[in-house]
DNA sequence: GCGGTGACTGAGC
DNA sequence: CGCTCAGCCACCG
């Protein structure tokens, strides 16, 4: 039931970027794809996050994981299967000084202009090439 | 092992 | 502006 070699090394790739947004950051699905190489797999940066393990011994959980400072490219908090979901991502935002606002159809959005983080090259990367 | 599903996105109408 | 559509591909039943 292993995870394919280039999985494994994607999910590892993901969460590592997603541990490079700043506090009181955020960026998107989108740029976390093309931070790791494949710019067109912002969908799997999705599933990464949704499957962020909740175990603390993990290499990677959700501890560890700024998961909540990734969004989508529309400046919103996704909406996934269990609707609090979304809330709790809200909370943890403004728990590290995020403004979150509520929209009129009840999307939660936070302002790019403002808290956006989106580097070409990671600053781990940045000065070995 | 196959097929539906989805924390996505840019393009095209 | 809003809606569909096609890529995307690991997960889960």
């Amino acid at each position: 039931m292993r995870r394919s070699e280039e999985a494994q090394a994607f999910f590892h790739a993901v969460y590592l970027a997603v541990q490079e947004i700043p506090h009181g950051k955020v960026t998107t699905y989108g740029h976390i794809a093309h931070l790791v190489g494949t710019p067109q797999r912002a969908r799997q940066v999705g599933m990464c996050l949704k499957h962020l393990p909740l175990d603390p011994e993990a290499r990677f959980n959700s501890d560890n994981v700024p998961w909540q400072r990734v969004i989508n490219s529309r400046g919103t908090i996704s909406p996934r299967s269990v609707p609090e979901g979304t809330q709790v991502q809200a909370t943890a935002l403004r728990a590290e000084g995020v403004e979150v606002r509520r929209l009129a159809l009840g999307e939660l959005a936070v302002d790019f202009e403002v808290y956006g983080w989106f580097p070409e090259v990671l600053p781990s990367e940045a000065g070995q090439q």
